[in-house]
DNA sequence: CCATCTGGTTGTAGGGTCGAACCATGTCGG
DNA sequence: CCGACATGGTTCGACCCTACAACCAGATGG
């Protein structure tokens, strides 16, 4: 496990596992939002599980690329509601992209038996995590 | 798997997802330290795939907690051999123990009959991701 | 109508990583 | 035997990440 987490390279804040030159936190927020279409700030803070105030600036650093835009909720004046630009969502489609091949070449390497295995493992995996 | 990442909490810096209050690049080391007894600084480097910079930071961190010290290598005068002092060696039974627990909880949520397979399918991602 | 809760923003503090510059020691070839 | 190059470490600067606290503005409820 310990071995996984350093083999995949998680220590580099900078950018993606994947090679793609974005923070992993934005990269995180942007899959997020390229899954949801738009998505309420708040929302957002419980998906990534993160804090509100950190949520706030990666949104604000997503906007200053302009892959993201803020508007105000239409149903809570407070809210804010974040959507994905046009040049976002290409972002994010890159973003996928590359990720697919990432996990498509490590799972090349997993004997096609046991591929469905290990991805339905981690699965479980991630969940039981989930509920502790 | 991104999921997995945030459930798993492995955002936090500052603390190991286990629950302990040290910083998680020393709990890395610190774990490798306690499996090897004693390590060159630049075995290191590599077994935590860091940079050479970052290791040495790492390492004079712990050492300013008095859990490892640095000796001149016997073999090399360039060369740094890490030891364990016996605060480090109990340090690092504290954290084996908590991410023990940890699993062990997250394991209880899986059905006994698909556990062996989970463990393994980690593993063989593991060293897969690793091969790539 | 006021007290309280909730969504967001900004400031501060602490941790993390890397690359570059710089030393000292090893090593190799002429 | 002595330069030229490689290797192990340290320090410094730049950038990213997170949380907590203080603060503001709407939403809610008695």
């Amino acid at each position: 496990m310990a071995r996984f987490v350093r083999a995949f390279g998680l220590h580099q804040p900078d950018q993606t596992p994947c090679g793609q030159p974005i923070p992993t936190s934005e990269a995180h927020a942007l899959a997020e939002l390229a899954a949801a279409g738009e998505l309420r700030q708040v929302e957002l803070v419980h998906r990534l599980r993160l804090e509100k105030s950190t949520t706030s600036r990666i949104v604000g650093q997503l906007t200053a690329r302009g892959w993201a835009e803020r508007c105000p909720a239409p149903d809570d004046g407070r809210g804010v509601l974040v959507r994905l630009t046009a040049e976002g969502a290409k972002a994010a489609d890159r973003l996928a992209a590359a990720r697919q091949a990432r996990f498509g070449a490590a799972l090349d390497r997993i004997p096609d038996d046991q591929r469905d295995a290990v991805v339905s493992a981690l699965t479980q995996l991630a969940e039981a995590v989930d509920e502790t």
